[in-house]
DNA sequence: TATGAATGAGCATTCATTCAT
DNA sequence: CATGAATGAATGCTCATTCAT
């Protein structure tokens, strides 16, 4: 199943992907730290305890770090918030069971949705000044479909009010940006409990509940 | 009224003020295109069409401009939020005027609302790497305050869900800068229609409305 | 003698002189504290309680301030030197009374002879970098020419060793430069015995005196 | 004696000290023609042919530049000017070896002597406005203690008269000082014979000898 | 391929000088 | 003539990027 002669070519493959990887680690504490424009490459070099050129070795300029730190961490945040084959049915628990997933993930990344978000990730208000690469059009594209089809199928389910899906797109992306961020100093909440009350407010706003209904 | 030896002192006065506002208005336009570190003194400077030492003669650093652009503008926006005597009692329709008049002080000032909510004027989420002064802190701190004590009169009226006040802090301010960031492009929206559909999801979430109550 | 017509002019002239020696005051101060480059017209201004402007009123440069001032308090300094009608007929002792009178002037001028020194006046070693206008040439020649006069004499009377005069003109300047220049910060010393040690110094060297001679 | 393994460091070492030295060079000649304030980053770079960001990889700022150059030629100089094994063990004598060493020395760094003595080295006098480093003041102290020490040798030795240490000090600067700056400018002069001349003129002054004695 | 020094365009800030009042 | 704000050239220093080793 492995031949001798791709046996060495893959090992320079790994050899190449940690070091990428260990440079998408520095460049990820570094950027969360002190903003694109704060971050050096110098800094996130040293942080990986690699060479200055050696980040030149992997990325052609600063920005595509970035693009790249978006891509694909991005891309795993993305994977946590899709629907999971064991997720409930109904509309509600399924949500509240993918932002769960979302905050657990957030919690081993601080960094990182940090700059997800400042970089208009989860609910535009992009960084002026930053770069504004495809591939980071591309991952605010993503996130947004991903939200628009959750949102769409709320309203098909008949659990969303069937109103303009943009607005609502907006609201789930602002309510989770800002109950998100919020936490990112706090080391100590559940996330499922978290979850509950941002879908909660989400669902049924802030308003006094006098019956029975909630959860 | 106007004596005479106070007419010179007056007039440079005037003068002053003239250039400062020049100023900070080429600055709302500079930072709010480039952000704080693509923005060079000299693009403000051209902006308002003065030279780069005049820039200087008003403000000791790049950052005193930015510090200067949120307080001031900031207390303009911050004075629109505010109650106003004309204002409804009732909580709903109350929250209504004021969105309506923060959405049409925006309008005006969109490139100072983008600024603004880039340093984390509306909902945290600062701008790392950009200067952090006393001004700005405090400006952030004047919102939040008027947000929560906008939140605590609501539940004190029994209009708000007695929960944990920073949670609704934060939602409050998510739900505002999602909706108002959005908007920032378009020129149509109207301002009352745009507040009633943003504090009637604060209010009463996104969930599908069986009954009769909505509007 | 003093008709009406000029009482004004006079005056106006006075008030002129009031001004530029006022300038030139600051400006020996703040020239003495920080060097030419480091001194700014704004200080010079600040410190004479006159506007920027009205320097450039009495000094076309900043460099003409120096001149001005290396001219007219070198003038001063330089007359202090000269021999007077009662100064004693004998070398040393007439040597002596002279540079008694330069140390008296000095005493008083601190920060002028500072300067002066800086500029080269008193034993080349100029400062590079500083402006070297004619008059600043012209005051430092003056000087020398002085010394060398000086030289003459004593070699002339037989007091000092018919050397090469240049290299006596400058061991003179050498040696009064270094004395009077770390007496500055000092208050206390009495001028004529200062004198007579430079003098005896200048005229005996160091070596050890066995026999009577000295004095 | 040069293994395999340092050889390649080694070689980086000295092209650090290649560049490092260049730099030195050229801030010397630039310094000396134009002050430290009318040299410019820029020139200093043009001059060792380098880019000015080379100038900062090997120093943090402009200061620095001058203080590593008072500092490492200043030590040159100094070691010059110290008693060497072979000098002659009568003081005037061993005075003349001493001086004329260090004339030697200042003949082919004419510059760095100019810098020295404008930054106080030889005899206070300091150039206000240029920065004042630890280093600097180092370098100043250096001179004087090596002077004062000679000094004592000589009053101890019997051959200087014993009186103010300080204003010898003082004396023994001023003089050298005077002689050797009006010597940078002529290529001619014999580095002993002007010792001689100077030391003659420090011991015995320039007052007429009848007798035998000089030399 | 990793390294890290060299490069130089770019930018904030200063300050001599001008000029309208 | 005094004033003091406007001007903009000049300069120290940074940092993304290149490239010889």
């Amino acid at each position: 199943m492995n031949t001798g002669s791709d046996r060495l070519p893959r090992r320079r493959d790994e050899a190449r992907a940690l070091f990428r990887n260990a440079i998408l680690d520095a460049a990820e504490a570094v950027f969360a730290e002190r903003g694109f424009h704060g971050a050096r490459i110098q800094d996130i070099a040293e942080r990986a305890r690699i060479a200055v050129g050696t980040v030149y070795n992997h990325f052609e300029h600063k920005d595509e770090v970035l693009a790249a730190l978006l891509e694909e961490r991005g891309e795993a945040m993305h994977a946590q918030f899709l629907a999971a084959p064991d997720d409930p049915r109904a509309f509600p628990a399924r949500l509240t069971a993918r932002v769960a997933r979302l905050l657990e993930y957030v919690k081993e990344h601080r960094a990182f949705f940090a700059i997800a978000t400042e970089h208009g990730v989860f609910a535009s208000g992009a960084a002026p000044g930053a770069p504004d690469s495809k591939t980071k059009q591309r991952q605010v594209e993503r996130f947004r479909a991903l939200f628009r089809e959750l949102v769409e199928e709320g309203i098909a389910s008949g659990d969303l009010e069937p109103m303009d899906v943009d607005a609502l797109v907006r609201f789930l992306g602002g309510t989770l940006r800002a109950s998100i961020l919020s936490t990112l100093a706090e080391h100590t909440v559940d996330p499922d409990a978290q979850a509950r009350t941002i879908v909660d407010l989400f669902l049924h706003g802030s308003a006094r509940r006098r019956g029975k209904k909630s959860k």
